[in-house]
RNA sequence: GCGCCCGUAGCUCAGUGGAGUAGAGCAGCAGACUUCGGAUCUGCCGGUCGGGGGUUCGAAUCCCUCCGGGCGCGCCA
């Protein structure tokens, strides 16, 4: 958007040059080096066998440029093209940002194309943890990134509500059922689930049931497990949507057995010879895949293992026709996705459309050392009262604000202050306070009709700069849905809060020398207000209007 | 031992399809509007880019190797 004028010239140069090249147009990081910069002559020097400095000689005298958007044109170092630009320039660009209005940012560059994004996808055994946390800001985050860009986006929760962990859950609720009856009915520490909310479960039942599923019987422990699971899924899906976040798709586990697809994806692999038995259960051969070892895919029990249901499942996604399937993943599971990969692939599935996100753990700090969060009653600490006690805001940006593979310090003393150096409300702070400019104006009267003459603006650097970084923002928000990278758009919004200030700082808007320049500063201070809102709505973040 | 990720300022992190003097935030220090929100702004301090080789006119960035940290390496998920 910025370089747009830029690029267009330079284009023409080398194309009238006839050379064989896609410039690449970039912030120049010194302000000596003026406002735009290509170092196009440097890579050309290999092919062309020509000193660089040379050929950016020849691509500036063959620049055609408007005077009154361009004020010069300079080669510098070692064969590097710099440009400055007139107010104009920046007018101009403003105003295109202007047209775009509160859609500013977004694009249609990936219009027509799908994308599946599956993240969280925990199992309904328990109320969500802190370290849930990043996988759910993530996730969500690369969702709005996605449509951001035009993809048509589905969120998918994978889940698993059979096998042996329900059973646990079961039983866990069973005993403490038992327990609360009055009976001396044991827990099994080692398998069972010791949180307090078991209790809580349990005693729903007993509102429900009363004693009637005293009885240790299949029925009745279908009945603690049914009763689990709907517990856990709606105390999940409250968590979830504290922080903003909604699944369109619900993808249960079971039923790959029952559709046949887990059969049907064992038979498949048979036929290629992937498949042996050995020791009573069934693997598969991935060492032909170019893995380490095999693995074992179904039990000497009959009872498959996990990775199989994530191969049939990750079949079926691939066979939906997205042309994205993004998988969200802790680190720990670096070694099942491969494995499912390799599976995949090998039965003819396009894998090279699955793009997974793999992040690593969460480290709390406080006070400069790790922390365990706990609760006094040493009961467990879970992203709920995480987000008790920070709001959700801030949760979703702590977790969201560094790159994936990152081992993400996620700093408490940081997280936990109200103000000043907390990064979320930098960006807030910024956006209220453009609010609160537009809301002084209101009253004051000051108001205009469309756009506004812009042609006042871009004499100050302050302005310049602001336009400058508001300029960058539908390239932020491609490269960080390209890169499945939300931390881009937080690194960026917070450039733009700086400029934004900086530039309140220095210029007056309601009280600026001219009604014309009122107006301008007040479009300038506009399109920030959209950038910002867009960007923390992106991050999952709210834009508040006061704070 | 094997696989993946990471190692950049006191701390947390950008930058890694090679390019002009390695950047932010926090912490520290020094300053700033009688006017639109001081939750702000300006400046300073601070780095042998984990070590060592190599490729290149040019390397934090590419290759090799070593060291350090994390996560995995189940007929658990």
């Amino acid at each position: 958007m910025f370089f747009d004028y830029a690029q267009e010239i330079l284009h023409h140069a080398i194309s009238k040059l006839g050379l064989q090249v896609q410039p690449e147009i970039e912030l120049p990081r010194h302000p000596q080096h003026g406002d735009a910069a290509t170092n196009v002559a440097l890579q050309l020097a290999r092919a062309l066998g020509k000193p660089p400095r040379t050929i950016a000689e020849d691509i500036v005298a063959a620049m055609e440029y408007d005077r009154e958007r361009i004020a010069a044109i300079e080669i510098a170092g070692p064969g590097f093209i710099n440009m400055r630009f007139r107010p104009r320039y920046y007018a101009d660009v403003l105003l295109r940002m202007l047209e775009q209005g509160e859609r500013f940012g977004y694009s249609a560059r990936y219009a027509g194309k799908r994308a599946n994004v599956e993240y969280v996808s925990a199992n309904p055994t328990g109320p969500l943890h802190p370290g849930h946390g990043r996988n759910i800001a993530l996730g969500d985050s690369i969702a709005r990134l996605l449509e951001a860009v035009g993809y048509t986006v589905t969120r998918e929760y994978y889940f698993n509500n059979a096998g042996r962990q329900m059973y646990n859950l079961a039983r866990s609720i069973y005993a403490r059922y038992r327990q609360l009856l009055g009976d001396d009915y044991p827990f099994d520490e080692e398998n069972g689930y010791r949180g307090s909310y078991i209790y809580d479960i349990a005693r729903e039942l007993i509102a429900e049931y009363g004693e009637r599923l005293r009885e240790e019987t299949e029925e009745n422990l279908a009945i603690c497990r049914a009763k689990g699971e709907q517990w856990c899924f709606a105390s999940i899906r409250r968590t979830l949507e504290r922080l903003g976040v909604h699944h369109d798709v619900y993808f249960n586990e079971h039923s790959l057995y029952t559709d046949g697809h887990i059969e049907r994806t064992v038979e498949q692999l048979r036929q290629r010879g992937l498949v042996y038995e050995k020791d009573g259960a069934t693997w598969i051969a991935t060492t032909k895949l170019g893995l380490d070892q095999d693995r074992v895919i179904i039990k000497s029990t009959g009872e498959p293992t996990y990775r199989l249901p994530d191969m049939a499942y990750h079949c079926i996604k691939l066979s939906r026709g997205d042309d994205l399937v993004v998988d969200v993943f802790g680190a720990d599971h670096i070694a099942t996705i491969q494995e499912v990969l390799a599976a995949v692939k090998a039965l003819g599935y396009d894998t090279s459309r699955v793009k997974v996100v793999l992040h690593q753990m969460v480290t709390f700090m406080k006070d400069g050392a790790p922390y365990k969060l706990s609760k006094r009653s040493g009961e467990q600490y879970t992203l709920d009262d995480l987000i008790e006690e920070l709001g959700a805001d801030v949760v979703r940006y702590f977790f969201a604000m560094r790159a994936a593979e990152t081992q993400l310090v996620f700093d408490l003393n940081l997280a936990r202050e109200q103000s000043e150096n907390n990064p979320v409300f930098y960006l807030q702070y910024a956006h209220a306070r453009i609010c609160s400019v537009f809301a002084n104006a209101q009253q004051l009267g000051v108001c205009f009709d469309g756009i506004p003459d812009l042609r006042v603006l871009g004499h100050h650097p302050a302005e310049c700069a602001l336009i400058k970084a508001l300029a960058q923002f539908p390239a932020i928000v491609e490269r960080a849905a390209e890169q499945l990278a939300p931390y881009i758009v937080a690194d960026y919004l917070h450039t733009v809060a700086e400029a934004f200030h900086t530039f309140y700082h220095e210029c007056r808007i309601l009280g600026a020398e001219t009604n014309q320049l009122v107006h301008a500063r007040m479009a300038l201070a506009g399109v920030t207000r959209v950038v910002l809102r867009n960007g923390l709505h992106l991050l999952g973040v709210h834009a508040p209007e006061r704070m």
